[in-house]
DNA sequence: TTGACATGTGACCAAATAGTCACATATGAT
DNA sequence: ATCATATGTGACTATTTGGTCACATGTCAA
């Protein structure tokens, strides 16, 4: 167990994963907007994983009136890199990276 | 789902984040070696994690007679922070980053 | 205040996961 | 050939997790 747990137990779940995509495209949606975006699931399922994220502090919300508004906070991601990619090796790293997207022609 | 579903899903469980340190550590060790350093798990269970961490990537192997060398592939950890970082932002969340270090004190 | 809206809680069930064990294969040394 | 070493496989159980529902709280508008 590290200190990071909560933040990599959050990102486990594609869904949640989805969810910080909608964040990242656009900051600040309530519970409500998130939830039609995720028809697939209920409103109690989409909750539950807010309540993950904002747990790892992956998404901080505020209070106004009688919604929540939803952002993406990435330092949690930035540690996460920090953690197995030292300044020195990064741009080893990201060149590995370049050449494997050639590669892959993607 | 999504293409690095194996890296979130390998990185969600801290004894594989604890191997993925200890070859950040000491790159290229065998199986016996990383179970000397787990010893209140089995060796059948740092295998089964081993495996998982292969699956996804981050960690390559090399077999060399009877043993099997394991060594650390920091690619898709960048791919990680790429998804939700963008090299705009970048230097903005190192900032944020050692804003909270110092407020911290660490 | 009445009713509609937005979010929250606890219990519940189904599915996935961590960990172990008996057993198996393959390599190197004597 | 024989035996110890190093790694591998499939089945099994206990625990965790994802998802849903009935029910509840708080907020805005008429």
């Amino acid at each position: 167990m590290d200190d990071l747990d909560d933040v990599f137990r959050a990102l486990a779940d594609p869904t949640r994963r989805r969810l910080l995509d909608r964040l990242r495209d656009a900051d600040g949606q309530t519970l409500a907007a998130l939830v039609d975006e995720h028809e697939e699931m209920t409103r109690f399922g989409v909750m539950k994983h807010l309540r993950v994220l904002e747990a790892a502090h992956l998404v901080v919300t505020e209070k106004v009136g009688r919604e929540k508004f939803h952002y993406l906070n990435p330092v949690p991601i930035r540690e996460i890199h920090d953690r197995w990619i030292s300044r020195f090796a990064e741009p080893h790293v990201a060149g590995l990276l370049a050449l494997r997207q050639h590669v892959e022609g993607a």
